[in-house]
DNA sequence: TTAGTTATTCAACAATTGTTTATTAATATA
DNA sequence: TATATTAATAAACAATTGTTGAATAACTAA
């Protein structure tokens, strides 16, 4: 990549990034951006539609880098829980953009795409184990387990990471053997 | 509320959902709106900041309908399954909205205010079961499976409703009960 | 039905948007 | 270092945005 472009998307990002810090993205224009980042409004759109564009761009390359983590290359190999792990500390060691991502209302959930490629290395493994479920069953078992993982950890950046990244791991993996068995009342109160 | 605000809201909701069912929300334009829903531009941007604002409102609207049905307000009294089943009731009972909600790139997780509601509903029940374990394991166990649940609804309207009501809920019992237990290998292959 | 309230319209405004073209500057590489 | 390539700028354009104030129409409640 040309390094004047690299400048320019690099100053773009920075700056629309430090104005989401201090207010909604309904009012951050691109003309604002561009002065602030003292770039052409042209070369603006050269690389963003508009804002949301951008922020989506933002977290598409947040994501690929997670996508493109060990953790998940080699997750074939790891327990739940140290897999957790390695997520988790991605996450740590991003916090200013986590919880800039993460504040807005739109949720986190461009993670999506993480539970699609945790899917494929995840189902090809667990077929073996259990043949005879019907297809649909286990899809929605490795969904769940993952959408559930997810759920967690958005709760714990909402709480400005307060619990270790252990604990998190923890009980990620304890969720994931025994969903809430131990919580949910064995018989329906009717 | 007035019966002019009634229609006129009413008519933009519309005539914006069928624009998006055709279009990228990033391509509607107010005015486009305004002009096909016969109503004028200032009137928009009496009720709405911008398309976006208006996406929010219809999905919040949406959402509040499912937080005051039967089955959130009663869910202490009913099993997950059953709980589950009526949510996918009101999901299957809107599929054009739903689907439309759901093609938008930016997720159904404007669902998290669910979790939320559910989140209290459970809480202070399940500490009767479990007072000893600690308060953020319980509380990620909640998050887990609710989340967990709604990626399979998610996964359950992107392939569009493929599976029956009550093969999705039996699914989701079945792993807030065991989580995947039944498909992760019992020890870490090295 | 009437009086008072409130929503919608209309028209006009500056600001922002999205696009385009020619010009200038920076870069890669041979 | 010189040359070809590509990016960024500047300036201008119509269209859209977001806001306003006055006029009109629709509604509610008495």
């Amino acid at each position: 990549m040309d390094r004047r472009t690299k400048y320019t998307k690099n100053i773009i990002k920075e700056t629309f990034l430090n104005s989401l810090e201090k207010k909604d993205i309904s009012s951050i224009t691109v003309t604002e951006i561009c002065k602030i980042a003292d770039i052409n409004r042209g070369t603006f759109y050269r690389y963003y539609v508009d804002v949301y564009d951008l922020l989506k761009n933002i977290e598409q390359e947040f994501m690929d880098e997670i996508k493109n983590s060990n953790s998940i290359e080699q997750m074939e190999n790891h327990s739940i829980y140290s897999f957790t792990k390695e997520i988790l500390t991605i996450f740590e060691n991003n916090k200013k953009l986590v919880r800039i991502l993460f504040n807005t209302d739109r949720n986190i959930y461009f993670l999506n795409e993480v539970v699609e490629v945790a899917y494929d290395k995840c189902i090809g493994r667990w077929e073996k184990i259990q043949p005879e479920s019907k297809g649909y069953e286990m899809e929605n078992a490795v969904i769940f387990i993952f959408n559930g993982a997810l759920g967690v950890i958005n709760n714990w950046i909402k709480n400005d990471f307060s619990l270790s990244i252990d604990e998190v791991a923890k009980s990620i993996e304890a969720c994931c053997m025994n969903g809430a068995r131990n919580y949910i009342p064995k018989k329906t109160v009717k």
